[in-house]
DNA sequence: CTGAATGTATTGCTTGGCGATACGGATGTA
DNA sequence: TACATCCGTATCGCCAAGCAATACATTCAG
């Protein structure tokens, strides 16, 4: 019989564990220790993580501890608190080099770059986002369209809305609203009714098309990567400069680059 | 192409646990779960994971089924396997993007590929390898001549040879006799102290130059990137076809353009 | 100087993780 | 067809691994 006056009895144990014997607390703690640099724009202090990742601070101490003796986390080189460390840029490495999708887009995306020098990306579906896995840069970028592993919302990106264009109109619609749409820009769409119509669209033209709804004077397109039931595995996208290019010239230029390539990889899955 | 040595810390697990009280064993156990992938050549059954992990089957079908409701393992598309999870790719992009290395080399990485075509590449300085953390294609590329988290050894690359000779030469000397050396092609230098010959010239001249020696057909400059204590943080390699170049036309063109560069980034930290 | 951070270290209690074992379903092979 | 092996999944009692609380030395800001 539990003590009901124990403290801190029942706050940080997962409603997981009770249910689920084979679930093992530690390890997951541990992924929640490396979890809380997500919503970090900097080095972390031991408090800090324990408080993202919702355990005491003697748990952050002891997961960061071992996770410091793996490599996966590192004191930043000021000394000024803790980051991610590089051992997990293996699994990086690991996850793409073993993704069959990748596998197969690899020497497809790399080929598109002969065709057209804009900014062409390969990006894998995650239900309510893509994540960029394969990225060739055009002259002009920024910081953030240049990492791996950056993700974007499906409901307002080309990639996002290629993907989504894949699935049954039901399921893109429980993707779009399960989550509260933002507005990135002013001129983001944010009425479901109105996203389903752009799908409605990219399904007929076999491409998606945006601008400006995510970054500001971005024209983009987007092609999705299907298995051969016809569900989204990820997406090809190319984007440009709005400062460059029409909407329709851009379309009209990458949209048949972009398909071909789709069509060169899906089928394989 | 065999992987460079990965520190696998593999006998941690019971090690460890006896003698630090704050090593959390199934923490460590998750990791190297993960890790087994590092050894992959395709999806894992349960017990390849348990053998490469070193755990029993138990063990890893906990894990794995922690992991998984986590995102961090799926299923492989065909359902033959384990694979490693998309999730794995947002702690890619909190290393990266958190990195202060990162963060000042990438504009001027980007930078650079309006001086020239070839392949240029910044990677992260890990001891025995180092990472490559951002990748500018060229026209023709292989598939891991195009990942993230790709690490090469330090001892046989210009990358790797830029940071080994940005150190006291006694360190680089221990760096470069810790593992066995491969010779990854006919023309690998697998003498320490003729490598220790090209450190002092690379030390001498600015830059590291390699040809053949990782990749047949390949040459290459590295320069390192060092913080205030001149120790080193990373390299800036570039990386072109000896079938369009002369070693020396090579060096001469791009060494200029990657040492401008990385004096830019050095000094910073 | 004070107060609030930081990271580090220790300890006794107990529950979470352990490993052995068993099971049904695919798959491949004699 | 029957058999041998894989596969992933499920169950359970034991006990030490992991837990939370606590204490402490530093560092830094006001």
């Amino acid at each position: 019989m539990p003590d009901p006056k124990r403290p801190h009895s029942s706050v940080a144990s997962n409603f997981q564990a009770d249910a689920d014997r084979l679930f093992v607390r530690s390890a997951a703690r541990a992924i929640h220790v490396l979890s809380a640099f997500h919503e970090a724009d900097g080095p972390l202090s031991l408090s800090d993580i324990a408080m993202k990742a919702e355990i005491d601070r003697s748990a952050a101490q002891r997961l960061v501890h071992t996770l410091m003796t793996l490599g996966h986390i590192r004191r930043s080189p000021d000394d000024r608190g803790y980051l991610p460390g590089l051992r997990l840029l293996d699994h990086t490495h690991d996850t793409l080099r073993l993704d069959p999708v990748v596998q197969v887009a690899t020497p497809v995306i790399l080929e598109m770059r002969k065709s057209i020098a804009e900014r062409i990306d390969f990006s894998l579906y995650d239900e309510t986002r893509v994540i960029y896995a394969l990225r060739m840069q055009s002259k002009r970028e920024t910081f953030y369209a240049t990492l791996v592993g950056h993700s974007v919302p499906t409901y307002c990106t080309a990639g996002g809305r290629a993907t989504l264009c894949a699935l049954p109109p039901e399921e893109a619609r429980e993707i779009i609203t399960r989550f509260p749409l933002h507005s990135y820009t002013a001129y983001t769409n944010v009425d479901p009714d109105s996203i389903m119509n752009s799908l409605e669209q990219a399904r007929r033209d076999g491409f998606a098309q945006v601008q400006n709804e995510f970054v500001l004077g971005e024209v983009a397109i987007g092609v999705p990567v299907v298995n051969r039931q016809g569900r989204p595995l990820g997406a090809i996208h190319i984007a440009g400069s709005l400062s460059e290019w029409s909407a329709e010239d851009f379309a009209r230029r990458a949209a048949p680059i972009a398909q071909e390539a789709a069509r060169a990889i899906s089928g394989s899955f």
